[in-house]
DNA sequence: GTCTGGCCTATATCGCGCAA
DNA sequence: TTGCGCGATATAGGCCAGAC
């Protein structure tokens, strides 16, 4: 699962590329966008609730963490040595990867872009901060989920389009970033999510370099319009039937015709093979 | 950073057949 | 794995405050 915070969706959502998003964004866009990291700015309040939490923290502070507090100040870390670069500073992104994707520390600003807010999230957003400091969590979730359903189609409309912009901001930051992204860096974070039992985050297909089509497939797709799906079976029973005539088809097809499908095939998989050997 | 409760939404996956 | 369709189902992730 990927952390909620705002101050973690900040760095990832603008900090690669702040000016491509903004070309990206209309002007509103950017505006909704705005609100969302700002308002779910969880930390705004957080330099006053660590304030505050630090205070009570002090008092609550366990022997044993105040040994591990102080244990954590004796080992503080020396000053790095003047001139001496620091491993991040490295202008060898190789260095990285040396030992291993498991010893690759990924940063923050690396991570791939979290999913954009729903339309029910923002108003829950919105009716969180109307509804204060009353009730239990559960109690507000049920009140809040009872006006969502109240709400007119109409009403509905504006977060449906807010949500609406946000999608399209993400799809763009998204495919910018895998476009980016190292692909060692995406296989380190799935290293560090397979052992920690978590799903593995993976490229959209329609961002996927994608093998080509196989010379079968490449004919069903031009002739499947042309056979009618049986009104007469169920979806799935006509689907099959389908494919199953589809099938008849292409073995009955002259091997001439056939060729010209394969050699089209052909020619693509060297561009696919091509194309996977400049990624690599 | 994670968890808590309750809810909604978006997305992914599955099944079926076919050939390469 | 690739494409298609599409209903059913599963799952992730979003919101909120604050303790740990």
């Amino acid at each position: 699962m990927f952390p909620r915070l705002v101050t973690r969706v900040v760095p990832r959502f603008f900090g690669p590329n702040v000016s491509g998003l903004r070309v990206a964004l209309s002007a509103r866009q950017l505006l909704v966008a705005r609100t969302f990291l700002t308002t779910a700015q969880v930390s705004e309040p957080a330099a006053k609730r660590g304030s505050t939490k630090s205070k009570s923290a002090k008092s609550k502070t366990t022997p044993k963490k105040k040994a591990a507090a102080k244990k954590s100040t004796a080992t503080k870390k020396k000053p790095a040595k003047a001139g001496r670069p620091k491993k991040d500073d490295s202008n060898d992104p190789e260095a990285r990867f040396k030992n291993g994707l498991k010893a690759v520390k990924v940063k923050k600003s690396e991570l791939p872009p979290v999913k954009p807010t729903t339309a029910y999230s923002l108003f829950l957003r919105e009716q969180y901060k109307e509804i204060g400091q009353t009730g239990t969590f559960g109690e507000k979730s049920t009140e809040i989920a009872a006006r969502w359903k109240q709400l007119s189609e109409a009403e509905k409309q504006r977060y449906f389009e807010q949500a609406e912009s946000l999608k399209e901001a993400f799809a763009k930051t998204q495919e910018e970033w895998y476009k980016n992204t190292d692909p060692r860096i995406l296989r380190a974070i799935n290293v560090k999510r397979r052992a920690e039992n978590k799903p593995l985050i993976h490229m959209p297909t329609h961002l996927r370099n994608k093998r080509p089509l196989s010379s079968y497939m490449r004919y069903m797709l031009e002739v499947r319009d042309s056979v009618e799906l049986d009104p007469s079976l169920s979806t799935k029973e006509a689907l099959n039937k389908r494919a199953a005539q589809i099938g008849k088809m292409w073995h009955e097809l002259p091997a001439q015709e056939k060729q010209r499908y394969t050699d089209q095939y052909h020619k693509e998989l060297e561009e696919y093979k091509a194309a996977k050997s400049e990624q690599a």
